[in-house]
DNA sequence: CCAGCATAGTTTGTCGACAATATGGGCTTG
DNA sequence: CAAGCCCATATTGTCGACAAACTATGCTGG
C-alpha cells in the first residue's frame, strides 16, 4: 500500500476543470448569464456534478451566483484589477523569497533552462503575445511551488492566476515588454541561484510592480476598456 | 430597482455556515472522517445541498477529499500552521496600508472603540482566552473590509482566518499577551487615523510576526501538539 | 402614454433512488 | 502462523423528476 493512487476522476472534477478553461480561454463572456442547462448541454453532463463545479468556483471568485437567479462569470472593473496585482506583488514576492531558501538546485536548473526555452520563443514568434503570456505562467508556476509553501501555492495557482490569466489575452502587450520582462526573470533567478531571498523578493515584487503599471498606463489612455 | 435583496438563503448555504463553524468550534476534528449521512441527519438537510457545501469546503482548503472514501477536515502540520502565518503577515500588512488610505473617519473611530471595548473585557475576564480571541478576530476583520480590497478581504475572511481559527482554541495565549497585543492594536489604528499607510502595513507586520514567533516558541517547548 | 401589477414561463433549488467504487472481514494458501 | 486474495457491505458518485422562486410579458388603471 504505497502508492495509493485511485485517481479516480470524477465528473464534478472534469466538470470544473472545463468551466475553469472556458472562462479563462473567453468562451465564456464575463458579464452575460450562463444557465445550467445550457453548460449541461455544452459539456455532456448532468445538473448534480455541474452544481458541485459552479460551487467551487463561486467560492473561488470566479462566478457570483444570485439564488434562483442565475450564475454569470465575474466581471471586474479596472480597479479591481488593479488591486488584485497588489495583491500578487506581496504574495509573490513572498514565494520568490521561500523559493530561493527551498528549491533543489535541479529545480533552478530547470528554471534556468525553462528561461532559455522562454528566450527562443520570443525571438522566433516576435509579436505573439500568447506564447509570452505562457511562458511567463510557466516561469511563475515554478516559483510558486518551490516555495514549498503549499498554502501559498494553492492561493496563487488556484485563485489568483486564473483571474489574471482570464484578463491576460485582451491585454496585448506593449511592443519592447517581452524582452524587458525576461530580463527582469533572469535577474531573480540569479537571485535565486544565489540563495539571495531577500533580493529574489525585492526583483519580484518590482517585477510585478512594473507589470501593474503597464497596465494601469494602458487604462488611462483608453487602451483598456472592461 | 434600487435595493435587489431577495437574499434568499438556500440550504447549501445553510450546510456551508454550519459545517463551517463545526470545523471551527472542534465538533468536526481534524483527520478522521466524517460520513455524509452522519452529516445529513446530525444538520437535518439532504445530501444534494451537503455535497455542494463539502466542494466549497475544499476548495477552500478546510476539507480534503478523496473520490469514493470520504471526507476528512483538513489537519496542519506544524509547519503549515507556521506557513500560514508568513501569509497573514505580508496580506494583512498590506491590508492595514490601504486600511490607512481608504476607511472613513467614521470606521476609524468605530475601530478605536472597539479597541476600547476589548480593552473592558480583557480586564473583567482576565485569563478568558476566549474573549481575547474573538476581540482580536474583530480588529482583523474591521481592517480587512477597510482595505477596500475585495480580493484580499475575501482571501483573508474566506480563507486564511477559518483556518487560523480553527487552530487557535488549543492555542491558549500565553499570560501578559493579551495586553502586549492591545497595544500594539493600539499603535496600528493610531498609524491609520494619521493616514500613514507605511507604518500602519510595518506595525501589523511586526505584531503577526510576534503572534507566529509566539507559536513557534511553543510548538518547540512541545506544549503543542497538533 | 406611462407606471404598476398580475400572471405565465423558464430556470434554479431540492429530493429520493440507482449505480459504481473503496474499505474491511473472512478465507485460503505457502 | 502469516500473508495475500476475494467477496460482502457500506459509502460515495450520479441521475432524473418534482417543487419553489425569479424574470419577463401583457394588461389595467391613472
Amino acid at each position: 500500500m504505497l502508492d495509493t493512487t485511485p485517481q479516480t476522476y470524477t465528473r464534478a472534477d472534469e466538470a470544473f476543470d472545463c468551466l475553469q478553461t472556458a472562462i479563462v480561454k473567453g468562451d465564456l463572456v464575463p458579464g452575460d448569464k450562463i444557465g445550467e442547462l445550457d453548460l449541461c448541454s455544452r459539456f455532456e453532463l448532468t445538473r448534480g456534478p455541474l452544481r458541485e463545479a459552479l460551487g467551487r468556483l463561486e467560492s473561488r471568485g470566479l462566478l457570483v451566483r444570485r439564488p434562483h437567479a442565475g450564475v454569470r462569470v465575474v466581471s471586474l472593473s479596472t480597479t479591481e484589477l488593479v488591486e488584485l496585482y497588489r495583491i500578487r506583488e506581496i504574495m509573490e514576492g513572498l514565494a520568490a523569497r521561500q523559493a530561493a531558501e527551498r528549491m533543489t538546485d535541479q529545480e533552478i536548473a530547470d528554471l534556468q533552462a525553462t528561461l532559455d526555452a522562454h528566450e527562443t520563443m520570443i525571438d522566433e514568434a516576435h509579436g505573439q503575445a500568447y506564447y509570452q503570456a505562457e511562458g511567463d505562467y510557466d516561469f511563475h508556476h515554478r516559483i510558486a511551488t518551490g516555495s514549498r509553501n503549499a498554502k501559498l501555492a494553492q492561493m496563487l495557482l488556484g485563485d489568483l492566476y486564473y483571474m489574471v490569466r482570464m484578463y491576460r489575452y485582451r491585454l496585448s502587450t506593449s511592443a519592447g515588454r517581452p524582452h524587458r520582462a525576461l530580463g527582469e526573470h533572469r535577474r531573480i533567478v540569479e537571485a535565486i541561484a544565489q540563495r539571495d531571498g531577500e533580493l529574489a523578493e525585492f526583483l519580484m515584487k518590482r517585477h510585478i510592480n512594473a507589470a501593474r503599471k503597464n497596465i494601469e498606463k494602458k487604462i488611462q489612455e483608453g487602451v483598456l476598456t472592461i
